[in-house]
DNA sequence: CGATAGTTTCAATAACTATTGAAAGCTTAG
DNA sequence: CTAAGCTTTCAATAGTTATTGAAACTATCG
């Protein structure tokens, strides 16, 4: 396979992917494009490239950079800004485990929080199945909330190692 | 917090927590509505709290069957079907989890792997960025393979337990 | 075998989300 | 200061995905 093509490939699938988690589909096609990419890219080269348009390309990769897996890069003697990803994979997927974590998980633990305690009998069946799942809900978010936090402090070896260890 | 009040915003926060991962509200609102009911409730009876259309429920009820997070019962007498979820929400997770990896991780390993050989001089910096970058990812979405299958093995106690020893 | 209760399909439509592109806003160099 | 180069915003529009509802289909009962 030549490279242009195969860059293609990953730029598409990386785009489809995100959809289904959710991701606009711009945003992870011009991460793609910054991960495969030795050196800075500029807003321009991006268009170029993947074929969008202006206002898109910056809103993306604004959103890229408060995700914190894209970085402006300045370079001496341009008068344009540069865009550079973040290359270990290990290092991304911690940080994306760290936005969703934020974003979703914990708003997600305190509406639990609220629901736990609903008026009525105990007795009920329906109070009971109600408090009883929210409360496996909230147990079972609340380790994920730990576990997560110690996977985004885990230093790469570290952690698969333990697993593997822990698996075996 | 009423009974009512806290099922409806339950209902919707797991709605609307579903789409930013790709998944359609209705099929998460269904399951989130028999989550929290403890016996068995028709198509019929899902229409009318959800307030959505028959065609709407059918298509989203069977979607959550195929991904075994409901079961259809019969009740003797009754000519309807009726659905129940699985209660245990750590079952639930593991279950959400085979599928993704089914659906999602699988296929994209196999385009990494027709990735990974792109023709090409090894000293461009290029092709080498782009190889070395495949690369990572591959060995990343490997390590991530092997140890979902063993989350999807695990017995919960036995995996929060191993995983809260090995952070300590 | 109808008649009836229940289920499924799917084309039309609505709702939502992403994208464009032109205009406004900055910033820097001269 | 102001013109040129570059960035940002946002209302309009396109594209995508979800939902409806009526018709077709299937199973069950007397």
């Amino acid at each position: 396979m030549k490279l242009a093509e195969a860059k293609a490939q990953f730029i598409q699938t990386w785009g489809s992917l995100a959809t289904q988690w959710g991701i606009n589909k711009t945003m992870a096609q011009i991460h793609a494009l910054l991960l495969i990419t030795p050196n800075p890219l500029s807003q321009d080269d991006l268009m170029e490239e993947l074929s969008i348009s202006r206002g898109n390309a910056n809103m993306n990769i604004r959103e890229l950079i408060d995700w914190g897996l894209v970085d402006r890069v300045i370079i001496p003697g341009e008068r344009k800004e540069f865009f550079l990803a973040e290359k270990d994979i290990w290092k991304v997927a911690r940080q994306i485990v760290k936005e969703r974590k934020k974003r979703e998980l914990e708003p997600l633990n305190k509406v639990l929080e609220q629901l736990q305690d609903v008026e009525g009998d105990k007795r009920n069946a329906e109070v009971k199945a109600f408090t009883e799942t929210i409360g496996n809900i909230r147990k079972f978010t609340g380790q994920a909330d730990k576990s997560l936090d110690t996977l985004i402090r885990a230093d790469e070896n570290w952690f698969w190692g333990s697993l593997i260890k822990m698996i075996k």
